[in-house]
DNA sequence: TATAAACTCTATAATAACAATAGAGTCAAC
DNA sequence: GTTGACTCTATTGTTATTATAGAGTTTATA
């Protein structure tokens, strides 16, 4: 049985962070020691991992509860894990897309002013000022 | 003079925006007027649409402050400016990369369900589960 | 055996940029 | 005078952690 330290070296999550996971039923509240330390298992390494990597997909913890939901009743239609993922890329999708739009403003807002020149002539302050959005 | 709501109005920030850049000392503390009501003037409106048009480019309030800090000395070079932008423009990019990379992970963990399946056989369950983050 | 180092515990506050609410006061019109 | 629309301050909530504070536990060393 590992203390908290120590799953936190093996699965990455900061000690912090498990424990916070724990206070999100993320986790299974932890046995405990006679000191009241957390004690785990291998079950708990799986599990966290399993966790982290929804996160390293930017899938929010209630998201990632509800696949955990899921994953105990393997009996069900996996529907709505399909539907939770749709959901997710397609947001990601709109993200770039208007951050890839926003990139677009910012560089020509960056030609607008070469090095050098005082703030009082400068374009970005001056396009930055400017009461309409479009930039040209 | 207008009152807080009509700032709003014109301007398209919230009222609570507003008090809140004041508290951040984005824009100056507002007139009162005998019933305590904040009273602006055109000036207020300007500042605001300044401030709304850089965070319709994601700058942050900091970095707002400073532009702002910097119209206030237009004799100074605008080096600042520019590297501040330069900056920015780099944290989209990293960020549009970061957000491409994972919607391939996506659509590839997407791939390996297809509706219909139990949970049990669900492949984007199975593949949230295998330790390695990568996918195939 | 004493004590110091390293670890753990709970609880609370901070992060960013607001949104939402509570409870109270102001102002105009009817 | 009272209703309704507005405003005020102060506090809490949002997300997923991180960072404390202050206390207790365990392990290693002197």
């Amino acid at each position: 049985m590992k203390k908290i330290g120590e799953l936190s070296k093996v699965t990455g999550c900061s000690v912090q962070t498990i424990r916070h996971y724990e206070k999100e039923h993320l986790i299974a509240s932890a046995e405990r020691s006679e000191g009241n330390f957390r004690l785990y298992d291998e079950s708990a390494v799986e599990r966290l991992l399993f966790i982290k990597h929804c996160r390293s997909l930017d899938l929010s913890l209630p998201e990632i509860r509800q696949l955990l939901a899921l994953n105990r009743s393997p009996g069900s239609q996996c529907d709505d894990v399909n539907r939770m993922m749709d959901r997710h890329i397609e947001q990601v999708e709109t993200r770039i897309q208007e951050l890839t739009k926003l990139n677009e403003q910012l560089r020509m807002l960056r030609r607008s002013c070469t090095n050098r020149r005082t703030v009082e002539q400068c374009g970005i302050l001056r396009n930055l000022s400017a009461t309409s959005v479009s930039i040209g």
